[in-house]
DNA sequence: AATTCCGGAGAACAGTTGTTAACTGGATGA
DNA sequence: TCATCCAGTTAACAACTGTTCTCCGGAATT
């Protein structure tokens, strides 16, 4: 299936990786914007022209990490809001606050520039969010409580949803970024964000009303 | 009432308001992280070292952009939220059209830099956002619908309504960035983000079933 | 075995950055 | 009127930036 890369690509893929942790390591404490392209590669233990080889500019390595920091993302989505019933939401807080652990520095990253300064980025990650909210809408579209729902209004629901999973996942990076990272602080974010889900849900089921 | 200023004075916040708008000016297309000081005193026609005389930093710079975007809209945001019954919701949708069309440098400010890279501004919007998400529940408090919620449902009711209210307000500023800006994109997007709003206080009506 | 390919190194470029110190000249207050 | 204040200036500092061109040495190809 797949085919064994050569030592040359393998070695390129290594350090082009090794760019990316870097800069996503740089970026905990800055936004994209404000990235050199020098910090990388000295970050990487590289010279400065090395960056060439792999990216256009920081701006394109960023549109990178957008890919690394969501790409994956969209088969967890898919299946935890296939759950039915009341399960499902518990199931969503779960999913974030355990992704938001996993992955602290991607979250932060996204959260940042999805209104940052640099446009191909936003682009890159409203492109992403539209697939979710899509992905969220189909899904939805299989529930019986879906009967009678019109498209449009299905894909408003699914972008209040996704909207509200990134405020979510914000919070919860808050909540590591807090002096003494507390257990309890973290229960209370998902305890609101729940009881927000939940309010949205009874929406739901009242919208036809 | 008003005291007069001195000649001096008066020159001297007419410099820093210079500032503040070349500032912000400049972070339509980059983030505070990366607002170069120099690069400001250039804008403001004015020798680097002027800065200085104002502001500590170009975080400080960014924490009094903050007060100046927020602050003034808290009286506005009040008497919205207390109109009563179906109104509210429209009432609200225009007033964000309207100061998003009035003021899009300030919303991009804010919704850029509530997750940017500059710790104090971060703190400085969280602040800001908390205060509008108190006074929002303050007001739904002396709603009839209200009876019967605890404060912390409350709480989490308004925060909800207040992070919407953003989200609507970043999708307005797409609608001016768009190459060719036309009204009929800014009434979807006054649409969804309505009937949003109506879900959510579907929800809220059905809470305590 | 000989040749091409190519990721990375090295040096140099002009231009930028934040911050310091000492200064000027008009407004301010005695 | 005279001394004080203080917003803004000038000059200089070392450090940093993105980008170009030339080169090297090992992998890949023939």
């Amino acid at each position: 299936m797949s085919h064994t890369l050569g030592i040359r690509q393998a070695q390129k893929q290594k350090t082009r990786q090794a760019f990316l942790d870097a800069a996503l390591a740089l970026l905990e404490e800055q936004s994209l914007s404000s990235l050199g392209l020098r910090e990388v590669t000295r970050a990487v233990g590289v010279a400065p022209t090395a960056f060439y080889r792999h990216f256009r500019s920081t701006a394109d390595l960023g549109v990178a990490l957008v890919d690394e920091a969501l790409g994956s993302l969209h088969p967890m989505v898919r299946t935890t809001v296939a759950t039915a019933g009341a399960e499902r939401i518990t199931r969503a807080v779960r999913l974030i606050a355990d992704h938001v652990a996993a992955h602290p520095a991607h979250v932060r990253f996204i959260a940042r520039e999805r209104h940052g300064g640099v446009q191909p980025v936003r682009e890159a990650i409203r492109d992403q969010l539209a697939r979710f909210a899509e992905e969220v809408r189909a899904e939805l579209a299989k529930d019986p409580e879906a009967a009678g729902w019109n498209e449009d209004d299905l894909l408003m629901l699914a972008h209040l949803y996704v909207d509200q999973m990134l405020i979510t996942a914000s919070l919860f990076l808050e909540t590591l970024e807090s002096p003494e990272p507390s257990e309890a602080e973290r229960q209370r974010v998902a305890q609101v964000a729940t009881r927000q889900m939940r309010l949205i849900s009874l929406g739901r089921q009242h919208w036809l009303d």
